[in-house]
DNA sequence: GTACATTACTTTAGGGTGTAAGGAGTCGGC
DNA sequence: GCCGACTCCTTACACCCTAAAGTAATGTAC
């Protein structure tokens, strides 16, 4: 017999994602509680931040906190739920203050702080909850992006696929980046070494890479992917960001002439 | 002591991306192969789409194929490779043609490509390898789209760009589509019924919620989520892609008449 | 002051995972 | 006919999540 997933276990969710961060003070009979809801994330999203995800399980969550795995039961449900919590409460570290003067200049702002909040949290991009978490935090990105681009002018109902748009302009751009970073501490291969040991290789076992592949072999003639100081996935993820977003804002811009009508 | 992934490491998984897709029968001495590469990742990519990414597992395909997980070790290095290869495979189903008359019509036709290559393998946006695989397919989907945009006129420069940003759009909108779907199945909830459930905590559990949040609020009143025939979540999702892309492709329009010069 | 209910935390256990190590069986070439 | 190479299997280990049951600590009620 298959269990689904309740009314209550929605209900245990919300209640953690929702409830005061701070539990108020236990009066019944039982040992007080050593650990709370807050720390145990606390502690989850600094494995994850310093460790990557993989590292992330019950035990090594608790064991940071000086408990075994099954001590969490006792405040989360379990650990899908627990990640719900972190990704959420990360979201909530977006500022939501961005007094530039024009629309496109806070726009820039805000989309580079949503990149640095990627970037310092990379996890981020690996848990995509499979529905949204609904939780304050998610709820604070969306107002944030929907304030921020309403100063455009356009309708609600427009700016709202803007927002949509930007999210996953710099969520894809910032992904290329972050996995780059990751791979490296991770393999303990430099993006340098691994890039030349492949790209030797390529032209051992892929001779005929031009001309199956034209276009991009053009590009790589043009220079496109020389290095530099700065790593190169690195770099790409970061000018496409750039570049990406000045297209994507032209856009609006465009829309925006569009709606208030030809003179 | 930590052992590092060598140059051995690379130049075999680079082998099985680049070698020929039937192996040319062997001569040497012991018993004929019974498997072959491309069968493991066609059985594979065939889990990964019926059943998910969390029951792809060496065991599963093994199962699948009438052998055990270890027999898949002959033919393949690892997990991550496997998936590598099932990546850059499912990659290269991307149609190459794009006979539209004008670049707008093409890049909206293969945008949609790209899209239905992701629903149908919706796993493509889990996986996300560490860095490029620099397979084929890889090789292949950046060729498709270059050659569609470079009809702009732009220089292949600022086109790689627009690839990057286009790409990155049809990822993210799909994303949710993907997920919306996957959790129907995998939790046996349909999306109306979990909808329900959590915006009736919402109003519960946070009754400040209008305040904490205007502009949601304001978008909420003005009916952008009301249910409706298909599921919210996906629709949401296409029309995000749409809206997305078309805002995009203005941005590449008006980056088109100032590189031409203004008369 | 003692019994009880309640709670935090532990240990144990079961069913998963990826994969290293070594053994069994099968075939071509000498 | 046998050797060596090769495929495939069994076994085993370390790790994962978490259900279940046991232990210790605490507050309340009698």
């Amino acid at each position: 017999m298959v269990v689904f997933a309740g009314q209550g276990d929605a209900r245990r969710s919300m209640e953690l994602l929702w409830g005061p961060r701070v539990a108020a003070p236990r009066t019944g009979p039982g040992p007080k509680p050593g650990l709370s809801v807050e720390a145990i994330v606390a502690a989850a999203i600094e494995i994850a931040d310093t460790e990557g995800m993989a590292a992330l399980s019950m035990r090594s969550v608790g064991e940071r906190l000086g408990r075994t795995a099954m001590a969490l039961y006792t405040y989360v449900p379990g650990k899908t739920e627990l990640v719900d919590l972190m990704y959420d409460r990360t979201l909530g570290e977006l500022p939501s203050s961005y007094p530039e003067p024009d629309w496109r200049a806070a726009a820039l702002s805000l989309a580079g702080a949503l990149w640095d909040l990627h970037l310092r949290h990379p996890w981020l991009l690996q848990v995509s909850p499979a529905r949204p978490v609904l939780g304050p935090g998610e709820f604070h990105v969306q107002e944030t992006l929907l304030a921020v681009l309403a100063a455009t002018g356009l309708p609600l109902s427009r700016v709202r696929w803007v927002v949509a748009a930007l999210f996953n302009i710099v969520r894809g751009s910032v992904q290329a980046a972050a996995e780059s970073r990751q791979a490296a501490t991770e393999t303990g291969l430099s993006e340098e070494d691994w890039w030349h040991a492949r790209s030797a290789l390529l032209g051992e076992l892929a001779p005929d890479l031009t001309a199956r592949f034209p276009t991009v072999a053009r590009l790589g003639e043009e220079g496109a992917f020389e290095p530099s100081d700065e790593p190169y996935l690195e770099r790409e993820a970061r000018l496409s960001f750039e570049a990406g977003l000045e297209l994507l804002l032209d856009g609006v811009e465009a829309a925006i002439v569009k709606a208030s009508g030809p003179r």
